[in-house]
DNA sequence: GTCTATAGTGGGATAGAC
DNA sequence: GTCTATCCCACTATAGAC
């Protein structure tokens, strides 16, 4: 395993090359708030950063690779607005909400935008996508924060599912994620709609699924996932 | 209203025009599906059709107008499978995996290179958008097609969702394709699993809306669906 | 109204010298 | 790790033929 360096990994990463990655990231994210992605040339980003074009393109292999660092961040600073409404909340309508209600929040000055990397999504083949096993770090780090939402609260429900449903709010929230990108309304107010009712809604469906009559669809859902992941 | 020529309305197209544009659908589509659609150039596209450049680009407005083709192939002949299920298939169950499944099959030759026209698909600003305005009649077309699944079969479900349920069976299919683009077993296997247990699944689950316990979630839902649309 | 030919521009990406 | 030089291709522009 001797070092062939890749300045993707950050094991690998000098003091130096972590400075100039940096600067490339910062200049990158500020060009895109300001004029958006598609006008954000891949020079424009160097000029900003100081650095020649061919340098940028040795930490960032594509431009779209430059939208990893903007989940990345999005990441952690939905964590830490996360932290606060979890050391807040105790109801689970009420932390589950507000950690949709947080990511909003943070997302927000990077709407204009935003549909530029959620076209990574769709593609399986980008490493980019929230499902691709680059991700997976991310993804890791977003369910276990929906799993803290279940375990800090008082939700009551069918034994079966509380292993998915952490899972099964992430995929809520990327469902949120996506009714999000396509708001048009100002301050993204229909998704803040939908979020501050559709909370409420998850914490009674779930209550639900208690009753033995529920009980028969919450166990093929539960299989079904088994099944998926198996296969 | 004196006309100027607009070779995307197809009401302003003479028979030669046609044929034009015909060649360079079935150009772009035939490369497309040889070589992908990264690899394949604006520039081979027109002289696989034997055109000139500068008319491939008369009838379409960029590279990604002609996935716009591919997407209307894909509705044709989905619409097609789908009569044949419909005349054959009375429970709901059926009816609904029946028409996910026809998805699959016509969508299947394409499933190699369908990530990179779902990719232009998923960005909100783009006309190729599943919720574009441009693309309400061939989601209208889809809708109206859930809609049957419907009104032909057994079910009997809370009143309340009955004119939300096409609608919502064309989120569900949305989320199938997601999922389809995704899968990388052969054949598509995953997929056809999950549309083979999700249709009874949602069978069951519609069923339980008639319940009286299960009234007020199924309310709060269509409240939040009616209120999403006014806003 | 359709089409060709040709000559550009802009910007993502790469090669290879240092 | 950083640069300069270059490639490639989507896309535009235009002038004119049929």
């Amino acid at each position: 395993m001797t070092a062939v360096p890749d300045p993707a990994n950050p094991a690998s990463r000098s003091a130096k090359g972590e400075a100039t990655r940096q600067a490339i990231v910062d200049a990158a994210l500020r060009l895109f708030r300001e004029g958006g992605y598609d006008r954000t040339t891949m020079r424009s980003i160097a000029d900003e950063a100081g650095v020649s074009l061919g340098n940028a393109y040795y930490y960032f292999g594509s431009k779209e690779h430059l939208v990893q660092a903007f989940y990345d961040q999005m990441q952690v600073l939905h964590a830490e607005a996360a932290e606060e409404v979890l050391a807040r909340e105790t109801g689970f309508a009420e932390r589950l909400g507000g950690l949709l209600q947080a990511w909003v929040d943070v997302a927000e000055p990077y709407h204009a935008f935003a549909g530029k990397f959620f076209k990574n999504a769709a593609e399986p083949t980008s490493p980019l996508s929230p499902f691709s096993t680059e991700s997976e770090p991310a993804r890791r780090a977003s369910i276990a924060l929906f799993a803290r939402v279940l375990d800090g609260s008082d939700l009551k429900l069918a034994p079966a599912l509380r292993s998915e449903l952490p899972e099964l709010l992430w995929l809520l929230h990327m469902g949120v994620v996506l009714f999000w990108v396509h708001d048009r309304s100002e301050g993204q107010r229909r998704t803040r709609m939908l979020v501050g009712r559709v909370a409420p809604l998850v914490d009674k469906l779930a209550r639900l699924t208690r009753l033995p009559v529920v009980r028969g669809v919450v166990n093929d859902l539960v299989d079904l996932l088994a099944d998926l992941r198996k296969s």
